[in-house]
DNA sequence: GAATGACCTTGATCTAGATCAATGACAGCG
DNA sequence: CGCTGTCATTGATCTAGATCAAGGTCATTC
């Protein structure tokens, strides 16, 4: 279940606690691209529409299909946009940390419905905003319109790319490329990776079974590209791991 | 080759012949919802920054990666959006026709570069409509600002079905979706299909092989669901052809 | 009317990755 | 403490779909 204050779903407004953005736990929302370019006062109006949600892990914050009448951002916690199929299987699109925000390029179709399913990968702070909130607002401010066209362009184009890997490359590749995108410290040919997901989660936005995550993996550490120590990966050869990618 | 009135790279001005919006050829760009909501004035002040692009079959419009300076209305022909393998397997993600626009997502990109390659899968006549043209129009006009706004989020999402369709799906179900996307003509449990496309075309599209798309087709035929007479597919069970879906 | 080349089909074989099944390694908890 | 649940590993097997190879059907061109 959903511990919140939650927001009062026939008048849009508050049930407890409003967000204030005077108040400096907010300021982190504050900073993200999407609200960077608004005028204190709009943003002010903004988050008094706005409420909080905790989610604890396992929780489900939206089902595919749902009516979208809010966007998120994440404050604490992680979650992730799922799609699961009518046989169980699931398919992790994407996972969202602090600071990231999601879900508001449905804001804007005529018949909102949310096309994926979130939930909680560990109990998780949101600021959940609602659409119409923003559309009252981008609505007479062609530059934050701008910005916000900017910013799903470029989630598109991470779609593009995500069928990209799918299709034209293989599951050795896409774990490169993974591996690629994680590293937290380099110096010449070697790197260090640090695993911030569960290695099953790791799998299913890889498009691959944890079995065949742990065998690639196998056969890397075999090939003498790399050495695993609980969640940090060294690898010994980027020129070796790179081809892949 | 591209044979074109083709635009001057460095001064965004036509070579040869401009587009006159008073000209009747260009009625049926004017109805696109692009444009639909522009004033007549806009609509012409862009036309004129226009210019018209014939090309052939199997040329290409621009490749992956190529600077983004336009984009484009599709008049006639077809063509196809595709990405490239290292390894020269070709996917295509989308096929366009006449009344189509294409690459107007890419325009709000700050470093803009095209995510895709455009090839013509015919002889086709474009539209091709500078991205400036088109971001000073909607630069205060909040109206046409929304309107693209909820035309790329359709994008988008389309994009995310389609992953969900290589990840969660198998290629018959995709096959199945596919033909239930183009019945032309259905009564109770029967419908008529029309291919469009090169069966190749379709199997790209699928992310199949033409061989796998053969026996597909071959098998749902054995299994009686329907026949194939041509480009002509004749479902006899709609029902038994959906369940894939 | 042979020749070329674009499509499509069909068969034989191969393989990446899934699935099934068993076992470990831990962490939390009564 | 042993118990239960979660996560990861490893092996054995299976399978969807790719790849390789050979024809077959047209339309176009010389």
């Amino acid at each position: 279940m959903l511990h919140s204050h939650w927001i009062n779903e026939d008048t849009g407004m508050l049930d407890s606690a409003g967000m204030d953005s005077a108040s400096p736990e907010y300021e982190s929302v504050r900073q993200h691209y999407l609200f960077s370019g608004l005028e204190q006062g709009e943003f002010d109006v903004l988050m008094q529409r706005a409420s909080r949600v905790t989610i604890e892990k396992g929780d489900v914050l939206f089902h595919r299909g749902d009516q979208a009448r809010n966007f998120y951002y994440v404050d604490s916690g992680h979650v992730e946009l799922n799609l699961i199929a009518a046989t169980g299987q699931k398919k992790v699109l994407e996972v969202l940390g602090p600071g990231r925000t999601f879900a508001e390029a449905v804001a804007f179709m005529r018949e909102a419905r949310y096309p994926v399913t979130c939930e909680a990968l560990s109990a998780a702070v949101l600021c959940q905003i609602p659409n119409q909130a923003y559309l009252d607002l981008i609505n007479g401010n062609p530059d934050a319109c701008t910005r916000l066209l900017s910013d799903i362009c470029r989630h598109l184009h991470a779609r593009v790319n995500e069928i990209e890997r799918l299709t034209i490359q293989n599951a050795h590749s896409r774990l490169a490329s993974y591996l690629l995108d994680h590293v937290v410290e380099t110096q010449d040919d070697e790197a260090t990776i640090r695993l911030e997901l569960p290695k099953h989660v790791i799998a299913s936005r890889l498009s691959i079974t944890p079995e065949t995550l742990s065998r690639l993996l196998r056969s890397m550490t075999d090939d003498g590209i790399l050495t695993i120590e609980d969640r940090l990966i060294f690898v010994h050869s980027l020129s070796r791991l790179r081809p892949y990618d």
